[in-house]
DNA sequence: TGTACATCAGTGAACGCGCGTTCACTGATGTAC
DNA sequence: TGTACATCAGTGAACGCGCGTTCACTGATGTAC
């Protein structure tokens, strides 16, 4: 009796089944898919029914509305990225890891990232989104205390801020097409050099 | 016989006169509004057409479709972002003066800043968009290449990538309510203090 | 100074399209007995 | 082990809407003579 979600079940094999099996996780990678192709504004469910061989009212069934859509990608992004930052951390990583752990994500995940921050599109106050969302904020300003030991809260946040805008202005300029291409072909290696030029200095304040 | 573009003629006084005398740039500003109010995906030549009185075929008559609009909006934005770039250097402007420009004009014209840097939605090589901007990055690498005397063009290029990334994300990070609220709520104070924290080292590089 | 005419900005009716939404339905699944 | 039933995922026809686009038009403007 294997359960629906069980690929040794097949459903795709056997032709069009009624019940797809995993249809809301595949219409949230149909979802990225899209937008990587057309961007966030061109997405439509009828169009993602289409994408993914189901009637055009089903994904109104699973999320609702587009909002619904876009906020289970935008928790799917979130996970994602906590996960690749949990990695660089652990992975020895420095704080200047970590950093490049961030533009790659935004240059491999770009629709993810794109939708992650561009909160009108989706539900920033579900917990899907803000229980993953408040994580990497915690990580990221508890790794920023360690660093500078025991110095005023207020240096934390300015430290902080100052490195997440960094890795996140170096992101959105590179996707954005702003950067020389040369300089852009090489997300990881611009990172470094920028990020460690800012960083090699900023810790002797 | 005053030019229809001369005020004085006031044709909005007496009702709605056949020919509009300044449609394009109108058009452009309720382009505006109607971002900032609803973002640009909601965007529609037709409720901008309403939104200032004309038939709704008339705005396809002044920019095509869609993106000719856009381009428009970029194009005003750029030439506006150069002119506060321009000021601040002029203004004894140091370095972290520009930056701060940068910062208010994300903030101040934020439905400008949001389409500039959302390339897929205009022509960027239309000449109207591409002359400000590339005006704007002789400006800032000029005044790094100055700033930092005879070294290298890649350390050039390095600071001068990090200081616009540093700018760029703390726009778009307040821009999108990803700061904490006291943070975020004096965007100039912000970029002062992350960015002398950070320029006040990378000098001594 | 007056008239004729070309140009161009804006009109408004008509069209077809893709969208989201609704709703009664059907097929599959799992559970209670 | 078998049957009945509730639940739920997905269907497909129908709807109304706002959109962009087209097109023959009209009114105003400026220029040539």
């Amino acid at each position: 009796m294997p359960s629906p979600r069980n690929p040794d079940y097949s459903p795709k094999a056997s032709g069009h089944p009624y019940h797809h099996g995993d249809l809301r996780r595949t219409l949230v990678e149909a979802a990225v898919t899209s937008i990587s192709e057309s961007g966030s504004a061109a997405l439509s469910l009828r169009d993602l029914a289409r994408r993914v061989g189901v009637s055009h009212a089903a994904p109104a069934h699973h999320f609702g509305d587009k909002t619904g859509l876009l906020t289970a990608v935008a928790a799917e992004g979130y996970r994602r990225l906590a996960q690749r930052i949990d990695a660089a951390y652990k992975n020895g990583g420095s704080f200047l890891e970590v950093g490049v752990a961030y533009v790659r994500f935004a240059v491999d995940e770009r629709p993810y990232f794109e939708v992650m921050f561009r909160p009108e599109l989706y539900r920033r106050d579900d917990p899907e989104v803000a229980v993953p969302l408040h994580a990497i904020d915690e990580a990221v300003f508890g790794a920023v205390r360690t660093m500078l030991g025991d110095v005023p809260e207020e240096r934390v946040m300015i430290a902080g801020v100052g490195a997440w805008a960094l890795v996140h202005g170096l992101a959105t300029l590179i996707n954005g097409g702003n950067l020389p291409k040369d300089v852009a072909a090489d997300p990881e290696a611009l990172t470094r050099a920028v990020g460690s030029a800012v960083f090699a200095s900023s810790r002797t304040t």
